[in-house]
DNA sequence: CACAATTAAATTGTGCGCAATTTAAATCTG
DNA sequence: CAGATTTAAATTGCGCACAATTTAATTGTG
Protein backbone atom coordinates (compact mmCIF):
# COMPACT_ATOMS: atom_id res chain seq x y z
CA UNK A 1 0.00 0.00 0.00
CA UNK A 2 2.03 2.89 -1.16
CA UNK A 3 0.92 6.90 -2.00
CA UNK A 4 0.25 5.92 -5.50
CA UNK A 5 -2.69 3.08 -3.82
CA UNK A 6 -4.06 6.04 -2.05
CA UNK A 7 -4.61 8.41 -5.14
CA UNK A 8 -6.74 5.60 -6.49
CA UNK A 9 -8.63 5.45 -3.54
CA UNK A 10 -12.28 5.84 -4.29
CA UNK A 11 -12.60 8.36 -0.74
CA UNK A 12 -9.90 10.17 -1.82
CA UNK A 13 -10.97 11.54 -4.68
CA UNK A 14 -12.76 14.59 -5.47
CA UNK A 15 -14.38 13.36 -9.21
CA UNK A 16 -16.37 10.62 -7.49
CA UNK A 17 -18.36 12.39 -5.06
CA UNK A 18 -19.22 15.27 -7.83
CA UNK A 19 -20.61 12.62 -9.76
CA UNK A 20 -22.49 10.46 -7.52
CA UNK A 21 -23.51 14.07 -5.94
CA UNK A 22 -24.81 14.65 -9.30
CA UNK A 23 -26.93 11.93 -10.00
CA UNK A 24 -28.36 11.96 -6.33
CA UNK A 25 -29.82 15.79 -7.20
CA UNK A 26 -30.88 14.65 -10.90
CA UNK A 27 -32.65 11.77 -9.04
CA UNK A 28 -33.83 14.22 -6.33
CA UNK A 29 -35.18 16.64 -9.35
CA UNK A 30 -37.24 13.64 -11.21
CA UNK A 31 -39.83 13.20 -7.99
CA UNK A 32 -39.90 16.90 -7.83
CA UNK A 33 -40.28 17.54 -12.06
CA UNK A 34 -41.70 14.78 -13.02
CA UNK A 35 -45.58 16.45 -11.96
CA UNK A 36 -44.29 18.62 -14.26
CA UNK A 37 -43.61 16.89 -17.57
CA UNK A 38 -40.17 17.62 -17.22
CA UNK A 39 -36.77 16.10 -16.61
CA UNK A 40 -33.48 18.23 -14.75
CA UNK A 41 -31.73 19.18 -18.19
CA UNK A 42 -35.53 20.61 -20.06
CA UNK A 43 -35.56 22.39 -16.74
CA UNK A 44 -32.57 23.75 -17.19
CA UNK A 45 -33.93 24.74 -20.43
CA UNK A 46 -36.35 26.76 -19.29
CA UNK A 47 -34.47 28.49 -16.68
CA UNK A 48 -32.50 30.34 -19.12
CA UNK A 49 -35.72 30.87 -21.29
CA UNK A 50 -37.75 32.15 -18.39
CA UNK A 51 -34.81 34.19 -17.53
CA UNK A 52 -34.00 35.66 -20.57
CA UNK A 53 -37.30 36.11 -21.79
CA UNK A 54 -36.59 36.32 -25.29
CA UNK A 55 -35.71 33.33 -27.89
CA UNK A 56 -32.42 31.86 -27.46
CA UNK A 57 -30.45 29.98 -30.72
CA UNK A 58 -29.77 26.12 -29.90
CA UNK A 59 -25.75 27.50 -30.19
CA UNK A 60 -26.12 29.77 -26.95
CA UNK A 61 -28.42 27.49 -24.97
CA UNK A 62 -25.82 24.83 -25.25
CA UNK A 63 -22.72 27.29 -24.48
CA UNK A 64 -24.76 28.06 -21.42
CA UNK A 65 -25.56 24.81 -20.04
CA UNK A 66 -22.50 23.32 -21.38
CA UNK A 67 -24.34 21.14 -23.62
CA UNK A 68 -23.54 20.39 -27.55
CA UNK A 69 -26.70 20.00 -29.93
CA UNK A 70 -26.48 15.98 -29.83
CA UNK A 71 -27.58 16.59 -26.85
CA UNK A 72 -30.27 19.73 -27.12
CA UNK A 73 -32.05 18.85 -30.38
CA UNK A 74 -33.62 15.67 -29.51
CA UNK A 75 -34.12 17.31 -26.32
CA UNK A 76 -35.99 20.43 -27.64
CA UNK A 77 -37.81 18.33 -29.73
CA UNK A 78 -39.58 16.33 -26.95
CA UNK A 79 -39.76 19.82 -25.40
CA UNK A 80 -41.74 21.38 -28.61
CA UNK A 81 -43.87 17.97 -29.15
CA UNK A 82 -44.98 19.14 -25.23
CA UNK A 83 -46.26 22.24 -26.41
CA UNK A 84 -43.45 24.25 -24.00
CA UNK A 85 -41.65 25.42 -26.96
CA UNK A 86 -41.52 26.63 -30.54
CA UNK A 87 -38.09 25.84 -33.03
CA UNK A 88 -37.53 27.80 -35.93
CA UNK A 89 -34.99 29.13 -38.48
CA UNK A 90 -33.93 32.36 -37.68
CA UNK A 91 -34.36 34.50 -40.36
CA UNK A 92 -31.39 36.47 -40.21
CA UNK A 93 -28.83 33.41 -40.55
CA UNK A 94 -31.05 30.59 -41.70
CA UNK A 95 -28.37 28.35 -39.93
CA UNK A 96 -29.09 28.54 -36.45
CA UNK A 97 -32.47 27.31 -34.89
CA UNK A 98 -34.44 29.93 -32.35
CA UNK A 99 -36.26 28.38 -29.36
CA UNK A 100 -39.34 30.46 -28.28
CA UNK A 101 -41.14 29.47 -25.14
CA UNK A 102 -45.00 29.01 -25.45
CA UNK A 103 -47.69 30.36 -23.53
CA UNK A 104 -47.80 26.72 -21.55
CA UNK A 105 -43.98 27.48 -21.44
CA UNK A 106 -44.23 30.56 -19.45
CA UNK A 107 -47.30 29.60 -17.50
CA UNK A 108 -44.95 26.42 -16.32
CA UNK A 109 -43.13 28.63 -14.16
CA UNK A 110 -45.43 29.10 -11.42
CA UNK A 111 -45.65 25.66 -11.27
CA UNK A 112 -42.17 25.38 -10.60
CA UNK A 113 -42.51 28.09 -7.93
CA UNK A 114 -41.49 25.25 -5.38
CA UNK A 115 -38.85 23.76 -7.37
CA UNK A 116 -36.01 25.13 -5.68
CA UNK A 117 -37.46 25.02 -2.15
CA UNK A 118 -37.94 21.48 -2.26
CA UNK A 119 -34.52 20.98 -3.54
CA UNK A 120 -33.27 22.97 -0.78
CA UNK A 121 -35.16 21.03 1.86
CA UNK A 122 -33.57 17.90 0.24
CA UNK A 123 -30.21 19.45 1.14
CA UNK A 124 -30.85 19.53 4.72
CA UNK A 125 -27.48 22.53 4.67
CA UNK A 126 -27.40 26.28 5.70
CA UNK A 127 -27.89 28.78 3.06
CA UNK A 128 -24.83 30.10 3.80
CA UNK A 129 -22.93 26.59 3.43
CA UNK A 130 -25.05 26.07 0.17
CA UNK A 131 -24.02 29.33 -1.54
CA UNK A 132 -19.89 28.47 -0.46
CA UNK A 133 -20.55 25.30 -2.48
CA UNK A 134 -22.02 26.95 -5.26
CA UNK A 135 -19.36 29.39 -5.77
CA UNK A 136 -16.83 26.54 -5.54
CA UNK A 137 -18.46 24.66 -8.09
CA UNK A 138 -18.58 27.92 -10.38
CA UNK A 139 -15.03 27.94 -9.81
CA UNK A 140 -14.49 24.15 -10.79
CA UNK A 141 -16.73 24.51 -14.07
CA UNK A 142 -14.92 27.82 -14.90
CA UNK A 143 -11.47 26.09 -14.91
CA UNK A 144 -12.84 22.93 -17.15
CA UNK A 145 -14.56 24.79 -19.59
CA UNK A 146 -11.23 26.60 -20.81
CA UNK A 147 -10.00 23.25 -22.03
CA UNK A 148 -13.21 22.68 -23.77
CA UNK A 149 -12.35 25.19 -26.25
CA UNK A 150 -11.67 23.55 -29.46
CA UNK A 151 -7.64 24.32 -30.71
CA UNK A 152 -7.40 27.49 -32.67
CA UNK A 153 -6.08 27.17 -36.48
CA UNK A 154 -2.86 28.94 -35.57
CA UNK A 155 -2.25 26.80 -32.67
CA UNK A 156 0.32 23.82 -32.99
CA UNK A 157 -1.84 20.97 -32.51
CA UNK A 158 -0.80 17.48 -30.89
CA UNK A 159 1.22 16.80 -33.93
CA UNK A 160 2.88 19.64 -35.04
CA UNK A 161 5.45 21.26 -32.86
CA UNK B 1 -38.11 40.91 -10.76
CA UNK B 2 -39.26 39.48 -6.96
CA UNK B 3 -37.51 36.81 -5.04
CA UNK B 4 -39.76 34.32 -6.91
CA UNK B 5 -37.66 35.12 -10.19
CA UNK B 6 -34.58 35.43 -7.92
CA UNK B 7 -34.70 31.34 -6.78
CA UNK B 8 -34.61 30.02 -10.89
CA UNK B 9 -31.85 32.34 -11.75
CA UNK B 10 -29.58 29.44 -12.96
CA UNK B 11 -26.53 31.87 -11.90
CA UNK B 12 -27.87 31.63 -7.85
CA UNK B 13 -28.90 27.56 -8.00
CA UNK B 14 -26.24 24.93 -6.71
CA UNK B 15 -27.60 22.37 -8.48
CA UNK B 16 -26.92 23.84 -11.92
CA UNK B 17 -23.10 24.31 -11.22
CA UNK B 18 -23.20 20.42 -10.11
CA UNK B 19 -24.35 19.15 -12.98
CA UNK B 20 -22.21 20.91 -15.26
CA UNK B 21 -18.91 20.26 -13.48
CA UNK B 22 -19.81 16.79 -13.31
CA UNK B 23 -20.77 16.61 -17.16
CA UNK B 24 -17.09 18.56 -17.25
CA UNK B 25 -15.56 16.20 -15.34
CA UNK B 26 -16.86 13.10 -17.38
CA UNK B 27 -15.50 14.91 -20.20
CA UNK B 28 -11.84 15.26 -18.74
CA UNK B 29 -12.10 11.92 -18.00
CA UNK B 30 -12.83 10.69 -21.67
CA UNK B 31 -9.73 11.87 -22.95
CA UNK B 32 -7.41 10.01 -20.51
CA UNK B 33 -9.30 7.02 -20.12
CA UNK B 34 -9.89 5.97 -23.49
CA UNK B 35 -6.39 5.13 -24.41
CA UNK B 36 -7.30 2.59 -21.85
CA UNK B 37 -10.22 1.54 -23.36
CA UNK B 38 -12.38 2.62 -20.12
CA UNK B 39 -14.95 5.04 -19.87
CA UNK B 40 -15.67 6.66 -16.26
CA UNK B 41 -18.30 4.36 -14.80
CA UNK B 42 -16.18 1.46 -15.32
CA UNK B 43 -13.05 3.20 -13.96
CA UNK B 44 -14.91 3.62 -10.52
CA UNK B 45 -15.57 -0.09 -10.81
CA UNK B 46 -12.13 -0.81 -11.12
CA UNK B 47 -11.42 1.50 -8.21
CA UNK B 48 -13.60 -0.53 -6.38
CA UNK B 49 -12.06 -3.93 -7.08
CA UNK B 50 -8.99 -2.31 -7.01
CA UNK B 51 -8.94 -1.31 -3.19
CA UNK B 52 -10.83 -4.43 -2.38
CA UNK B 53 -8.61 -6.85 -3.99
CA UNK B 54 -11.58 -10.11 -3.39
CA UNK B 55 -14.63 -10.15 -5.80
CA UNK B 56 -17.76 -8.15 -4.93
CA UNK B 57 -20.94 -8.64 -5.59
CA UNK B 58 -23.29 -6.43 -7.99
CA UNK B 59 -25.07 -5.15 -5.32
CA UNK B 60 -22.15 -4.25 -3.40
CA UNK B 61 -20.94 -2.35 -6.27
CA UNK B 62 -24.26 -0.56 -6.80
CA UNK B 63 -24.27 0.46 -3.09
CA UNK B 64 -20.87 1.80 -3.07
CA UNK B 65 -20.88 3.73 -6.38
CA UNK B 66 -25.21 4.64 -5.72
CA UNK B 67 -25.72 2.99 -9.13
CA UNK B 68 -28.91 -0.03 -9.65
CA UNK B 69 -28.01 -3.12 -11.71
CA UNK B 70 -29.84 -1.49 -14.44
CA UNK B 71 -26.85 0.23 -15.20
CA UNK B 72 -24.65 -1.90 -13.87
CA UNK B 73 -25.40 -5.36 -15.57
CA UNK B 74 -24.74 -4.44 -19.11
CA UNK B 75 -21.79 -2.30 -18.12
CA UNK B 76 -20.28 -5.28 -16.36
CA UNK B 77 -20.72 -7.63 -19.17
CA UNK B 78 -18.94 -5.01 -21.38
CA UNK B 79 -16.08 -4.95 -19.17
CA UNK B 80 -16.07 -8.91 -18.89
CA UNK B 81 -16.20 -9.22 -22.95
CA UNK B 82 -13.26 -6.46 -22.94
CA UNK B 83 -11.32 -9.11 -20.80
CA UNK B 84 -10.95 -7.11 -17.37
CA UNK B 85 -13.71 -8.99 -15.10
CA UNK B 86 -14.98 -12.14 -14.53
CA UNK B 87 -18.52 -12.15 -13.74
CA UNK B 88 -20.25 -15.56 -11.82
CA UNK B 89 -22.74 -16.49 -9.77
CA UNK B 90 -22.16 -16.74 -5.74
CA UNK B 91 -22.21 -20.28 -4.89
CA UNK B 92 -23.18 -19.27 -1.26
CA UNK B 93 -26.23 -17.79 -2.48
CA UNK B 94 -27.08 -18.63 -6.14
CA UNK B 95 -29.10 -14.89 -6.73
CA UNK B 96 -25.73 -12.95 -6.57
CA UNK B 97 -22.99 -12.34 -9.15
CA UNK B 98 -19.88 -12.04 -7.98
CA UNK B 99 -17.65 -9.59 -10.23
CA UNK B 100 -14.04 -10.33 -10.24
CA UNK B 101 -10.70 -8.96 -12.12
CA UNK B 102 -8.94 -10.61 -14.38
CA UNK B 103 -5.37 -11.03 -15.01
CA UNK B 104 -5.86 -8.02 -17.22
CA UNK B 105 -8.28 -6.06 -15.14
CA UNK B 106 -5.17 -6.31 -12.17
CA UNK B 107 -2.59 -5.24 -14.95
CA UNK B 108 -4.84 -2.12 -16.36
CA UNK B 109 -4.05 -0.45 -12.62
CA UNK B 110 -0.80 -0.05 -13.31
CA UNK B 111 -1.70 1.78 -16.41
CA UNK B 112 -4.07 3.74 -14.44
CA UNK B 113 -1.07 5.47 -12.70
CA UNK B 114 -1.00 8.71 -14.12
CA UNK B 115 -5.05 9.14 -14.11
CA UNK B 116 -5.59 11.11 -10.93
CA UNK B 117 -2.39 13.29 -11.57
CA UNK B 118 -3.93 14.22 -15.22
CA UNK B 119 -7.31 15.34 -13.50
CA UNK B 120 -6.00 16.82 -10.46
CA UNK B 121 -3.52 19.53 -13.14
CA UNK B 122 -7.09 19.58 -15.07
CA UNK B 123 -8.42 20.58 -11.98
CA UNK B 124 -5.88 23.79 -11.33
CA UNK B 125 -6.57 23.77 -7.84
CA UNK B 126 -4.52 23.32 -4.43
CA UNK B 127 -4.59 19.88 -3.12
CA UNK B 128 -6.20 22.05 0.42
CA UNK B 129 -9.09 23.44 -1.76
CA UNK B 130 -9.95 20.30 -3.74
CA UNK B 131 -9.83 18.68 -0.01
CA UNK B 132 -11.69 20.80 1.21
CA UNK B 133 -14.60 20.43 -1.90
CA UNK B 134 -13.82 17.12 -1.97
CA UNK B 135 -15.31 16.71 2.04
CA UNK B 136 -18.31 19.35 1.39
CA UNK B 137 -19.49 16.77 -1.75
CA UNK B 138 -19.07 14.05 0.47
CA UNK B 139 -21.22 15.52 2.95
CA UNK B 140 -23.76 16.44 0.72
CA UNK B 141 -23.84 12.91 -0.84
CA UNK B 142 -24.72 11.44 2.72
CA UNK B 143 -27.50 13.49 3.09
CA UNK B 144 -29.04 12.79 -0.32
CA UNK B 145 -28.35 9.03 0.09
CA UNK B 146 -30.54 8.71 2.92
CA UNK B 147 -33.58 9.69 0.99
CA UNK B 148 -32.74 7.16 -0.94
CA UNK B 149 -33.49 4.51 0.67
CA UNK B 150 -36.96 2.76 -0.03
CA UNK B 151 -39.21 2.90 3.33
CA UNK B 152 -39.16 -0.34 5.41
CA UNK B 153 -42.44 -2.49 5.34
CA UNK B 154 -43.41 -0.81 9.19
CA UNK B 155 -42.79 2.93 8.11
CA UNK B 156 -46.44 4.86 7.06
CA UNK B 157 -46.15 5.68 3.75
CA UNK B 158 -47.37 8.13 1.40
CA UNK B 159 -51.21 6.37 1.53
CA UNK B 160 -50.85 5.22 5.11
CA UNK B 161 -51.15 7.37 8.10
C1' DC C 1 -19.09 36.68 -58.33
C1' DA C 2 -17.08 31.83 -57.77
C1' DC C 3 -15.60 28.81 -54.35
C1' DA C 4 -13.11 27.43 -50.39
C1' DA C 5 -13.43 27.80 -45.44
C1' DT C 6 -16.20 28.38 -41.56
C1' DT C 7 -20.23 28.02 -38.73
C1' DA C 8 -24.83 26.05 -36.81
C1' DA C 9 -27.83 22.21 -36.31
C1' DA C 10 -29.04 17.80 -37.18
C1' DT C 11 -27.88 13.01 -37.46
C1' DT C 12 -25.64 8.63 -36.11
C1' DG C 13 -24.02 5.47 -32.88
C1' DT C 14 -22.51 4.15 -28.16
C1' DG C 15 -22.80 4.12 -23.20
C1' DC C 16 -24.71 5.38 -19.33
C1' DG C 17 -28.62 6.28 -15.42
C1' DC C 18 -32.74 4.90 -13.73
C1' DA C 19 -37.79 3.63 -13.00
C1' DA C 20 -40.53 -0.32 -13.53
C1' DT C 21 -41.01 -4.98 -14.28
C1' DT C 22 -39.56 -9.77 -14.53
C1' DT C 23 -37.05 -13.92 -13.17
C1' DA C 24 -35.18 -16.81 -9.97
C1' DA C 25 -33.19 -17.97 -5.55
C1' DA C 26 -33.35 -17.70 -0.52
C1' DT C 27 -35.96 -16.96 3.63
C1' DC C 28 -39.78 -16.63 6.43
C1' DT C 29 -44.44 -18.60 7.94
C1' DG C 30 -47.53 -21.86 9.44
C1' DC D 1 -41.78 -28.76 4.23
C1' DA D 2 -45.31 -26.11 1.22
C1' DG D 3 -46.58 -21.60 -0.02
C1' DA D 4 -46.03 -16.64 0.63
C1' DT D 5 -42.61 -13.05 1.14
C1' DT D 6 -38.34 -11.05 0.41
C1' DT D 7 -34.10 -10.32 -1.98
C1' DA D 8 -30.63 -10.01 -6.05
C1' DA D 9 -29.91 -9.49 -10.87
C1' DA D 10 -31.51 -9.07 -15.24
C1' DT D 11 -34.54 -6.99 -18.54
C1' DT D 12 -37.23 -3.27 -20.76
C1' DG D 13 -37.90 1.27 -22.17
C1' DC D 14 -36.76 6.09 -22.22
C1' DG D 15 -33.89 10.21 -21.98
C1' DC D 16 -29.85 12.08 -21.76
C1' DA D 17 -24.42 13.12 -22.98
C1' DC D 18 -21.21 13.23 -26.35
C1' DA D 19 -17.83 12.09 -30.21
C1' DA D 20 -17.95 11.96 -35.04
C1' DT D 21 -20.11 12.91 -39.19
C1' DT D 22 -23.34 15.16 -42.30
C1' DT D 23 -26.16 18.90 -44.17
C1' DA D 24 -26.92 23.45 -45.16
C1' DA D 25 -26.18 28.38 -44.74
C1' DT D 26 -22.87 32.18 -44.30
C1' DT D 27 -18.52 34.36 -44.66
C1' DG D 28 -14.00 35.11 -46.45
C1' DT D 29 -10.82 35.46 -50.48
C1' DG D 30 -9.20 36.06 -54.98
Amino acid sequence: MDEFDDLLKLDLQICFPLYAASNLVTRTYRGVLEPLGLTYPQYLVLLVLWEADSPQSVGSLGERLHLDSGTLTPLLKRMESAGLVRRSRDPKDERRVLVALTDEGRALKAKAARVPETLFDAFGMSAEDIEALRDQLQDVVRRLSKRDVPAKPGDSGPKAG
